[in-house]
DNA sequence: TTAAATTTTTAGATTTGTCTAAATTTAATT
DNA sequence: AATTAAATTTAGACAAATCTAAAAATTTAA
C-alpha cells in the first residue's frame, strides 16, 4: 500500500504511542503531532478506510498488523538515514533527526535495500535505537534506565529515549554519547539526581529526568 | 527563499526550456511537465509573486537571476543525488533519475554540502551532465554531438542529452556508457544513421536520432 | 444520578495544487 | 481587414490536509 507523507507521519506517531499505552486517544496523538484534535479525527478516518487502523468513534484506536508493518517501514527508513547522516556524512548525532524526517518519506524500496547494504546492515541508529530489518523484525538489546542501575557498577550507554534537541544538547555538554562508560557513584534522595563518573572525566551530577532517559547495559 | 516541491519542479523545467529557446511559452511548459496549460498559468502567477519570473500575460516568460539560481540549486541537488545513487549504491545509470527526482526536494543546505564533500566534489553526474557548484557555477566541457563527428576519429562519450528510460535502455543494449570509446565508420545518407565501432566490440548501426543525443569529445 | 468537565467529532472554511470548460487575446490566413 | 485558428488566461470546481468553532458523546464528580 502507498501512503502520503502526512499519513506516514501519523502512522509513525500512533505506533510510537501505542507501544507505550496500548490504545491511543485523539488528544494525545494531537499533542504528539503538534496539531489539533479535529485534524487527527480527519486523518483517522482515512487510515481506517485504508484498513490499517482499529478505530471506533469516541473509544480509542490502534494500528492493526498491516498498520504496524507500515510504521516499521517508516521507522526503518528513518533510522537507516540517520545512520547514513552520522556515519557517512559526519553529522553530529543531535542534528540528524530533522533531516531524516524528510528522507524517510522517499518511496523507493530498492533505494532502502541498497542503502542498508551500503551501510553494512546496521542494527542500531546513532541514538542507539534498533533498526528494523526489511521484514519488520527489530533487534533486541538488554538495557536498563541509568536511574535503575545500582552504585559502583560500570555501564555503557546504549540508547537515549528522549531525542529532543534540548536533551541531546545536554548530553553533548556532559560528554555523554553512545558507548560512553559511566559509573553511578551516589544517589541524592532529595531530588533523585545522580552523581556519576564518566570514564576519563571528573564526576558530575545529572538530574533524575536525564537519568531516566539514558539507557545502558553492563560492561562485559 | 523557500519553494515547495511543485514550485521547484516548475522552476527546473522553465530553466531547462529557456536554455534552449530564451523565452518560454505556456504550452511548451505544460508539455514538458505533463500537465495542463491552465495549471501552468496558475503556477506562473505564484512564481511571479515570488519575484523570480519575468512574466507578462499572453507574452511569454523566463526566470530572472534569482530564479536561475533557484533552478541551479535544484539541478545541483538532483545531480549530486544521481551521482550518489550510481557511485555509492551501485544503481544502473538508467535507474537513478526517478529517485533523484524525489531526493532533490530535501531542503537542508548542510546536507547537500556534506554530500558533495562525501562524494569528492564531483563535476559530472552519471549521465555526463555538469554539476553546478554551491554558487551555481557550471563546469564546462568541450563536446560535440556524435552526429557531427567526422569519420575515423576516436571519441569518448561524455554525456547523453536525452535521458528517457527508453533512450538509456537503448544505449545499454549497444553497450554504450560514459567513457566508452567510439569511432564513426560510415554515414548513411538515406536516413542519417551511422555505422560505428565501439572499442572491443563489433561494428553496429545507430539511428540519427540516437547519434544526435550522444555527446562526445576527442580522445587525447 | 444529574450536572459539569473533558474528550471527540462534525460542520464549514482555508490553502495548495490541480483540473475542465469557457472566455479572451494574439497570430495566421484568406 | 475580417475571419479562423491557436495560445493563453479566467472562472469555477475538486482533493488533500489543515484549521476554528460548535455540537455530541463520554467521563468525572458533586
Amino acid at each position: 500500500m502507498n501512503f502520503s507523507t502526512s499519513e506516514e507521519n501519523y502512522i509513525k506517531s500512533i505506533y510510537h504511542l501505542q507501544q507505550e499505552t496500548g490504545l491511543v486517544n485523539t488528544n494525545s496523538l494531537a499533542a504528539e503531532m503538534q496539531t489539533r484534535a479535529a485534524s487527527v479525527t480527519d486523518m483517522l478516518k482515512k487510515l481506517k478506510a485504508k484498513k490499517i487502523l482499529q478505530y471506533e468513534r469516541y473509544k480509542g484506536f490502534k494500528l492493526n498488523e498491516a498498520g504496524k508493518k507500515a510504521a516499521l517501514d517508516v521507522v526503518r527508513k528513518h533510522r537507516l538515514w540517520e545512520f547514513f547522516l552520522a556515519e557517512k556524512l559526519k553529522f553530529d548525532w543531535d542534528k540528524v533527526h530533522p533531516i531524516a524526517e524528510e528522507l524517510e518519506h522517499i518511496s523507493s524500496d530498492e533505494l532502502i535495500q541498497r542503502l542498508d547494504n551500503f551501510l553494512g546492515n546496521p542494527s542500531f541508529d546513532p541514538h542507539g535505537d534498533p533498526i528494523p530489518d526489511r521484514h519488520g523484525k527489530i533487534p533486541v538489546i538488554n538495557q536498563q534506565s541509568l536511574s535503575d542501575i545500582p552504585l559502583k557498577k560500570s555501564v555503557t550507554v546504549s540508547s537515549v529515549s528522549n531525542q529532543t534537541a534540548q536533551m541531546l544538547e545536554m548530553l553533548k555538554h556532559y560528554n555523554i554519547a553512545l558507548g560512553t562508560q559511566i559509573m553511578v557513584q551516589k544517589k541524592f534522595e532529595f531530588d533523585g539526581s545522580l552523581e556519576i563518573k564518566v570514564l576519563k572525566q571528573s564526576a558530575c551530577i545529572i538530574s533524575e529526568q536525564v537519568a531516566k532517559n539514558v539507557f545502558v547495559h553492563y560492561v562485559q
